[in-house]
DNA sequence: GCAAATGGGAAACTCTGTTTCTTTTCAAAA
DNA sequence: TTTTGAAAAGAAACAGAGTTTCCCATTTGC
């Protein structure tokens, strides 16, 4: 219940050192064992990420994680969520534009982006490369809370009926079929399928040129 | 050179067993491994083709796979061809509609088949669930040949000048295009971020027919 | 101050891809 | 036909992965 109240530690600078943690609760050691991982993810990639080299980091023995998180999976868990916060703070960053279609086409530009600068969290989220890695309802959350400005810009597309007839009723349905585009353009650039990375970004801004103009039934290119 | 023309072997039967295969060339001997292979990732999915348990079906030292493909990676590109094969036979297989849009429509819906029927092959294939297994050259050059009737019917509908403007001038840019989109729902549904099957299915099917009536001009629903 | 319980560290277990070493086998030369 | 050498294949070893077990230290409650 009370979890903030009777903070016993009298020093609340960030925590650098596993042996520093271990003195306080287990949500700091959590927060330190995925920032351990976190790191690896980002410098040496999804495959590099093993129980033995994070712990390894974190100067610890394996148990720590198992105890922590239940397995391998759990920690993956983390970092999926670490990584919708991530995309959420892009999404948030892009300016919002007043005409919807334009600001569907910036969030559109955010997520090839993401993807790009964050390759390695892309790939642990949704491209499968986290061994047999399933997202579960609380991640599923999480991905849903990151995409909102999307779920946004079609609602208030669909309010000023902006949308095209051809168009599913379904705000969710809509957000669900553009994802699925975006994405596939971006996960077969990664699995080598489209060539290299700017004819990979052609293709990709054609099927989102052609998506905003088909959702959108005015179109003024 | 010629191949054919010499075969010692008075019998040329079905091989069933390693040690009538190691009598004959190593074309046979590869070709069994993987049939065995083969047969593991579909009965027990992409994350069980492991060598030792090819090896053990085959009743050999895991030596073979080693002496007949390089590394593991090796067999897998087999396996990629052995799948673009089968996606080759279930895209002819399809009747070829005398409107290419209808044609393409019924393209679009045996790809997802094919994702359904052979889960396994697609997510080696497509799916990134080998490791970090690429396509090589020849096998990029087998995923073409397979899609030859989706190119084929892109560009007969060009020809006809059936295609909006806003779509691309080139053909593989447009067949790239409807592949990624529709791989995107495919693979999305695989990494089960997008509910259960028939949810998945019908984002496919809004995907397929968003993309039909915007790549063609002139559409009839 | 002491016993019990909890938590963490080292090592072991199993399974993976891969390599090495030894044995077998087969074919050609003597 | 016998011998010899090379090629092929099997068994076992190696390294590294996820996970579990066992043991000890520390802490906690009386």
């Amino acid at each position: 219940m009370s979890e903030q109240e009777h903070s016993v530690n009298k020093d609340k600078r960030e925590l650098k050192t596993y042996q520093e943690a271990r003195l306080q609760n287990t949500e700091n050691l959590r927060k330190l064992v995925v920032d351990a991982a976190a790191t690896i993810l980002q410098e040496e990639g999804p495959e590099a990420v093993t129980v033995r080299k994070v712990s390894q980091k974190m100067g610890c023995s394996t148990k720590i994680i198992y105890s922590l998180f239940v397995n391998k999976e759990g920690l993956a868990q983390q970092l999926y969520l670490d990584g919708c916060k991530i995309m959420a703070r892009e999404f948030e960053a892009t300016p919002a534009l007043a005409d919807p279609r334009e600001h569907l086409l910036a969030l559109g530009e955010t997520y090839w982006q993401f993807a790009q600068r964050y390759t390695s969290y892309y790939k642990l989220m949704f491209g499968g490369a986290f061994g047999d890695f399933k997202p579960d309802e609380e991640s599923l959350q999480g991905t849903v809370t990151a995409m909102r400005q999307l779920i946004y810009v079609v609602g208030s597309a669909q309010q000023q009926g902006l949308l095209s007839a051809s168009a599913p009723a379904d705000t969710v349905e809509i957000v669900r079929l553009v994802w699925g585009a975006l994405h596939g353009v971006i996960h077969l650039q990664m699995g080598g399928h489209l060539g290299d990375v700017p004819s990979a970004y052609a293709t990709y801004q054609q099927t989102l040129s052609l998506l905003s103009s088909t959702l959108f039934a005015k179109q003024d290119s």
